[in-house]
DNA sequence: GCAATGACTGGAG
DNA sequence: CCTCCAGCCATTG
């Protein structure tokens, strides 16, 4: 698959964020040059488990830091028990100090 | 090639 | 505060 050229951008990316942190949809969507194209980034991670190595998909949450893509994980509360294991607290479906949190794609690189 | 869908976003009601 | 709507772009049928 030549066509993958964006997933792949969206999974190098997603696998660039260091561990105990989080990005949103949208500031990846926005590195790749498609900025307003957050739900490709979501739609590229549907093949997230497909792609190799695996990406960290559960770093990635939307503009309010809510695990909106936990459904789609294997379990819902996958997602959740990812991000607890790596530090980052997580409440009610959303990361706690997620502003704190955040990493932007390019700003620590 | 058109229509529908989606792990989003922001604004309006 | 909560819900609904329309715009956005790439993939799929």
């Amino acid at each position: 698959m030549d066509k993958e050229n964006f997933f792949e951008k969206v999974y190098e990316v997603v696998r660039l964020i260091p561990r105990g942190r989080v990005t949103s949809y949208g500031a990846i969507a926005e590195y790749l040059g498609t900025k307003g194209s957050s739900r490709m980034v979501g739609y590229a991670m549907n093949g997230c488990g497909t792609a190799y190595p695996p990406v960290p998909a559960h770093r990635v949450v939307n503009r309010q830091g809510l695990l909106t893509g936990k459904r789609s994980f294997a379990t819902p509360h996958l997602m959740q028990q990812l991000l607890e294991s790596e530090g980052v607290e997580v409440e009610n479906d959303k990361v706690k100090n997620f502003k704190k949190l955040f990493w932007q794609p390019g700003a620590e690189l």
